[in-house]
Order: C-alpha cells, then structure tokens, then sequence
DNA sequence: TCTTATGGTAAACAATCGTTCACCTATATG
DNA sequence: CATATAGGTGAACGATTGTTTACCATAAGA
C-alpha cells in the first residue's frame, strides 16, 4: 500500500534520523529527492501519515518515524519485542506474545531489524554461559549450523540449546551434563539463531 | 564555570531530548524557564556552548547536547567507555585508556553515569557464564558484598573474580576449578563491582 | 476514451525559527 | 564609589519553517 518513491522518502527520513540525530526539514528531504518542490515532498508525507509510517506535528522537524507498531523510532536505538512465549506457527512476533519492548543500541543488532528476545528459563546452557534469567537475543531463521545455540520449539515451548549435525543427524545438545541430547524423533523445529547475551546483576 | 541557571537550562534540553526525541527550541526554552524574552535564552545557550556543553548549527532546533567528553547525547542512549587497562592510582576512567566508545540503552544503566565496560580475559569465571570475550559492565565502587562479582586489581592487572568474606576474611574466588583463590596476601584491591555481562555471538 | 491516483513545478502565505540590538536590573568585586 | 558580569525585557530583522493553492504530466483502470 505504499508506493516506491514514498518509501524512498521514507528510508531518507530514518537514515537522516540515525545520522544527525534530529529529523530533517522538507526542504532537506525535498533536496535529498532531488526535487524543486517542496509540495512534492508533502504530498509523499500526507501519504505516509495516512498510512500510519509517520506522525507529524506541524512544527520544524517535528516529524516522528513510527515503526510497524506505530512506536517511535529514535536515532541509535531500536526497540526489541522481548516475546513471553513463542508460538507453534505462523509469525513469531505476534503482539500478542510480546511481554515488553526492551530498548537495544543498533550496535547489538548490526542493522538486524527482526531480532527478538527471549528470558532463558532453566539451566541446561550453563556449560555455554548462558543461566537462568539470561536475555537472548535472537535472529529468527531455520538455517543453523553445528556448533550455533538456536532457540528451538520442543513440545510448544521455546528451549535453547546448541545444534548439532553430524553425518547428516540433526539433535540438540544441552550444555549441562545433567540433560540428555534431544533427537528428531522428539519433534522439535529450528526457530532462530541466539546472537547475543544479555545480563543484568544485582 | 557554569551557573546555576545555565545548569538548569541545560538540564531541561536534556530531559526534552529524552522525552520528545528532538531538541526544543529557542522559545520552548524560554517558556520552560518561565522568561518572556528569546534573548535571555540566546545568552545562557551562548555561555553553554563556550563551555562546550552544547553546539548550535544555527538552524530550527539545531541544538546538540555533548557530554563531558565532546560527544553527543542522544535520546535514551549514553556512551559508555570500554577500557583497555584499568589503572592502579587515580580515577579509573582516564581517556588515554579507553578504547572505544560502547552506547548502552538507558535502561541497561539504571540511571547509573559512572560505569565502565570491561573485556573479559581468560577462563577463570565460567562457572559464573562469564567466558573469555564477554563485556562485563561495571560499577565502580569498594563497597562489595559476599557474592558479588567484583573488578579487582591484581598485580597491576584487571581482573574479574566473585567476591568472598568470611569471618573478616576477604578474599577472591574464581569460577573454574582449574584456579585457585586468591587471598590478602597477594596484594589486591577492589575497584569495583560488576552489574551486567553483555556477549555477541557469532 | 474518460477518470483517478501519483508525483511534480512554482508561487505565495502566515507562522515560527534563531539572531541581534538597545536598554534595564541586580549582584558581586575591586 | 565605579565597574564588570549574569540575567532579563521588548522589539525588530531576515531566513526558514510547514502548508496551501493552482496547474501540469504520466500511468493505470474502467
């Protein structure tokens, strides 16, 4: 529902934003189209705000970026679903899951925009460094390879542990000696791969 | 070298950055300070940009806050520094030891303006999920508790250890089996106590 | 073919932007 | 006392802001 040249505008506006930290002004974003109008530019912007990309307030630069949630997005952060629990099927980001929106510099993402997190319960990672109340960062995705600590869905919940393939033999390895690898005939599916580590102490 | 209403001024861009995610404008400030005059406001931004604090470009909102080094402060975002060494004397956060500038969400700091990352070295706390690579961030402080995981300084060197005191006797503990603890006599020194342990995989 | 949606030019508009000027009022310092 | 500094009023300035209007060009659909 959005045409190409407003998404231009729209990809200026959020790179504009990250760059110099304040939004651009129309006459900016007219340059930056390589247009002479300046009404060129509001007509793509009405079209924008109708379609709920961006929010504007009639102000210098008072335009927000709104992202598929319709939450603001702010220069060198971006705001992280951290899921509750993690559906069989369909999209894994579903509102509905989502238990909070936490805050993560674009560093931690490396321009990733699908990552979600998710608060490891249990200790069967211990031997990989990952205890119980760890928040992983993961990147959703089925093509994981020996050795990756994925996050898998294993009787409809979400567990994690490192993949493994050898002669063609897929099963998951808890890092703790106390569990037993988990192997195919436990029907169990690859949802992402675990990219990051975060705790918090104290 | 800055007044107190100058302090306040800049505190309130801030908390408008932070809040709105765009810079206020001259009379935005004016009206916060409750002074009917712009001038007033140009006065006070001039000294806080003599004083480095801020930097104007002279367009709409054109205002950047820097921090005490010089860099910009962004919207729920700071800089924090990760060191390369920590030094035995004097304050620990010394330019000419900080390797790179890290952003961490606020959230992440907990209000705290005075941390430090770290890069962990060697094996010995694994047993606590800290591994070789990982960022520890740390709180600089010489109040520690049985059971924190401190930064101490051993021999010149930064290390990272839990630490222990019983009967009035402090000393560190390694997470690995492999090394041994390390007690007074060894020459040690707290200098600070880890709060949160980032890690990027991949 | 007629109509609609999209994107563009050019000009004008009032409102707001940051800056600057002359002048005033404390307060502290010598 | 004289003087410098910080902070303030009020007005004016030109530049920039976002918005609006009238008109044009192109492509897609009915």
């Amino acid at each position: 529902m959005i045409t190409r040249r407003q998404k231009e505008l729209l990809g200026y506006i959020i790179a504009a934003v990250q760059a110099k930290g304040i939004p651009p002004t129309v006459s900016e974003m007219a340059k930056a189209l390589k247009v002479r109008s300046k009404n060129a530019v509001a007509k793509l912007l009405y079209a924008l705000e109708e379609e709920g990309y961006v929010k504007r307030d009639g102000t210098a630069r008072g335009i927000q970026v709104l992202d598929e949630f319709g939450n603001e997005v702010r220069a060198g952060i971006q705001s992280v679903p951290l899921l509750g629990t993690v559906p069989a099927g369909g999209p894994i980001i579903v509102e509905q899951h989502v238990e909070e929106w936490v805050n993560l510099p674009n560093s931690f993402l490396r321009g990733r925009k699908d990552v979600f997190l998710l608060q490891v319960r249990g200790d069967s990672m211990i031997g990989a460094g990952i205890l119980e109340g760890d928040l992983v960062i993961v990147k959703p995705t089925r093509e994981v390879r020996t050795g990756d600590i994925v996050v898998a869905l294993l009787h409809d919940e979400a567990t994690v542990k490192r993949f493994v393939e050898i002669n063609g033999r897929r099963y998951l390895k808890p890092e703790n000696p106390k569990y037993q690898n988990i192997y195919p005939n436990d029907e169990w599916s690859v949802q992402g791969k675990v990219v990051g580590v975060i705790r918090q102490l104290e």
